[in-house]
DNA sequence: CAGCAAATTGCAAACGATTGCAATTGTGCG
DNA sequence: CGCACAATTGCAATCGTTTGCAATTTGCTG
């Protein structure tokens, strides 16, 4: 006790930096501090609450780095964005970000840290890899597939704890959350068509997959009702989207009364630019987005849209992962979109 | 090379999990291979090159914890948002989401990763001490001092390399990045009273400091003009806030001709319902924001705002913060906001 | 009070990479 | 041929925690 105190004086509030000295304040070894502040093990309580008392009073934290190298798991879950086609836009993607947001929740509160990686695979072909490899992750989520399908395919077959955010294909390896993208498409399409659309236009760029189901799905019911399709690839941001778009309403002026849009933000710079050109929506042109962004029921006239459940895709993306950080060869799931009907369609 | 050629044949792409498996098919020892994988060392050329090409092969990766925790410094910049007091918005704010994009691309570029961490600080009392105790990060970016101003203060006496993003003030400790929100103001209020307002309102909870800075702006320019301002306060999400907003222009109505929203989100929500009551913008009423969100130029008229520049605060907290890392104890940062005239003041 | 089981605690070996210092090999030159 | 010196490489300690096993203490029972 008095050494103690003595050591209290010498040291105070000094270093105690490691649980060696707070062993050594305490009277005690190290490991019976270990497992003191483990909390759950077999050192007597009356042990426990002295060093609890210590530890408290020197804002001791143990040494996150020692721990987990000791015991071979990090506590942290990687989250991968891949940039594949529109490098600077995807991160600042309302809809990628809310997802993380979200996951962050997900994450925390089953006891886990987000590691956030952006990654750019045309500059660094190896980033799942190292990812993965980097001994810094227990588990990696890839939000959107982008264009590295093929790369998540090859990883998938030796590394399990991997879900990522994306379309599901018939027969593919990897572990899949996300959204029925070719429903959505065709609730797209049918909304266009049941509200009157005679020759119907996808906007948007058909390359990543997501988009490209979105489009088929689209396509299929066009097809079956004896309706035109045609797409119209423009980029993501706003920005450079603008002008693409009103080249594109130019062109389609007259031939076209239903638009789905690959994306709200699309429909909704579209939406602007149809008013700006003195078009009626719905009036004369009819349109569909997809996500359901915050933004779409603020737009004059809201925006009618195929919702992804963004909440229910983050916790099936946690879920998922922990089951397959057990072992487990998980399933992919795939989620329902639905429609929201407002007034642009 | 037998022997080489023994191992690889038994073990082939076997298990090289550590330094030492790769040192003992390489036939040299631990210390070798990891000057080696290191790169810059006294290697012998030609030793290196042979080990590289056993790593490359095997698909070794060093193990990062031990290494960080040997070297004692991780790698990794901690990025905490506080949710002090709209718990669910602040995370999927575009404003914070579009900044966390930013700072991803900052770190990446300097050889950081960021560990991303949402925080409830009513629920943990402890959070910054948490976060910078736990030895998972050599340094931390706060975004948004919430109502965390105090904390973040008690912290910056004693852990240099933190950095904050939120609101300036005379005489505080922690090195802060962030917009001029007083002058933000003055620049909103001006320009509303110049565009004809006879009586101002302020849109939005004054009590983040970011908010109530803003509104002291506005209200500095409106006392000198002898104009009247008055503050409405709101929550941030456009689901909650869309009556809230309703019922305060209810209030208002032919009282107020000029209002200052704190947030473009709020602005666009706000937008929306003065027009769903048939007010004419900017007839009527005018609306300046503050943020300049993408969506703000595609709202129908397009919204004049006060813009924040998200990229160059990013850029302003990653070069501070490794600064800081150095040793350098850093001024804060105040970025001019510029006005963005569009249409709707 | 001996004797044994249960409850605590200490010891020391991991975890895997880094790095100062010493040992070894190789080179150039007298 | 031998020596000084430079270039490489090996050795072993270290980072701080966790944990199996052994040692010690405590509590009970006959």
């Amino acid at each position: 006790m008095a050494d103690t105190d003595v050591q209290n004086g010498a040291e105070s509030a000094a270093k105690v930096r490691t649980l060696a000295d707070l062993a050594r304040i305490a009277g005690v070894s190290a490991g019976t501090v270990s497992r003191a502040l483990a909390g759950n093990s077999l050192v007597n309580t009356k042990t426990r609450e002295k060093i609890e008392a210590i530890a408290r009073e020197h804002g001791f934290r143990p040494n996150q780095m020692a721990s987990k190298l000791r015991r071979q798991k990090t506590g942290v879950i990687g989250v991968a964005i891949p940039l594949g086609h529109d490098v600077r836009q995807q991160i600042s993607d309302t809809f990628f970000m809310t997802l993380l947001g979200y996951l962050a929740d997900e994450l925390t509160e089953k006891g886990y840290d987000l590691m956030l990686r952006r990654v750019i695979p045309a500059q660094d072909e190896d980033w799942l890899d190292r990812f993965i490899g980097s001994g810094m992750v227990d588990g990696v989520i890839v939000i959107g597939q982008s264009d590295q399908f093929e790369r998540i395919e090859d990883v998938a077959d030796g590394y399990l704890p991997m879900v990522v955010w994306g379309n599901h294909q018939e027969g593919q390896r990897h572990c899949v959350v996300g959204s029925n993208n070719r429903l959505g498409g065709k609730l797209a399409a049918e909304r266009l068509i049941a509200s009157g659309a005679k020759s119907l236009a996808f906007l948007g760029d058909t390359q990543p997959i997501e988009f490209a189901a979105r489009y088929a799905g689209a396509k299929e019911v066009a097809a079956k009702m004896g309706v035109a399709i045609r797409p119209l690839p423009t980029h993501l941001s706003p920005e450079r989207t603008g002008e693409e778009i009103a080249k594109h309403l130019r062109e389609i002026e007259g031939k076209v009364d239903g638009i789905f849009a690959a994306t709200d933000t699309i429909a909704v710079t579209c939406l602007k630019e149809l008013r700006e050109r003195g078009m009626e929506v719905p009036g004369q042109i009819k349109i569909v987005g997809f996500d359901d962004l915050p933004i779409s029921s603020q737009t004059m006239p809201p925006l009618t849209t195929v919702r992804q459940d963004i909440a229910a895709g983050a916790k099936g993306l946690v879920d998922l992962l922990l089951r397959r950080l057990e072992g487990e060869d998980t399933e992919s799931l795939v989620l329902p979109p639905h429609l929201v009907l407002r007034e642009t369609a």
